[in-house]
DNA sequence: TTTGTTTGCCTAAGAATCTTATGTATATTT
DNA sequence: AAATATACATAAGATTCTTAGGCAAACAAA
């Protein structure tokens, strides 16, 4: 099974800078990579979704980028901003508490991590 | 404090879905005031955004509808159709599975209900 | 060695859905 | 009488995703 991309819209900038800030840097197609894994294959992001929400991250100034090359492949790396790390701890109490308020108003029961 | 609609788009069907499941039948003004109650002002459901997608529900044969009127005031008492009931469950569970999945995503602490 | 798969970036047209603003009207409260 | 609340609805524009495509290097398999 996986999510309806509706489900995760809301919630893509969030993942990505909670990503960022346990992994310091991290490179597109590893964000794609890593969230599959860590969410089983439920998550898929597209990287025609992801892309541009990295770049819309960056031009808010929440992101920086450094290009790296392995032998002649480009690999471009993402990390937060001073901004971008407070912004990301905005982001992600919102995210909880939203996750809160719609578990209270869904009645649904989830595990406790 | 009030959520992003960012955070409330992918999530408004499921919401309205359960709301009817809960409680029979309820007209559009009434969702949007419920869940305003419900979350403490923090979900603020705008009529642009309920009423299109009410619509798109009953298209999709989810919902059915029965005008009522109160004077010469309309109201569009709108409940879940058998396939409505149905598909309800799904997106109930889904969203409680997409729930658990983002929480241990996100390494976040809920309440359990 | 050449074919297929994975890695890795990116954009663009169209679709979907929300925001904001507006329209219309009745009922109730001040 | 005026302001607010109730109650429906649509439409232009904005945002953001999907789908599809483009380019190319690295690696695995045949």
């Amino acid at each position: 099974m996986i999510f309806s991309s509706e489900l995760i819209k809301g919630t893509l900038k969030t993942i990505v800078l909670k990503l960022l800030r346990d992994h310091g840097k991290m490179y597109g197609y590893e964000i794609t990579q890593r969230v599959k894994e860590l969410t089983g294959e439920k998550i898929q992001l597209t990287e025609g979704a992801l892309y541009p929400t990295l770049h819309a991250l960056e031009q808010e100034g929440l992101l920086k980028t450094e290009v790296e090359y392995i032998g002649k492949r480009m690999r471009k790396y993402y990390s937060l901003s001073p901004v971008g790390t407070s912004k990301s701890k905005e982001r992600i109490s919102e995210l909880t508490d939203f996750i809160n308020t719609l578990t209270s108003l869904l009645d649904l029961k989830t595990r406790n991590a």
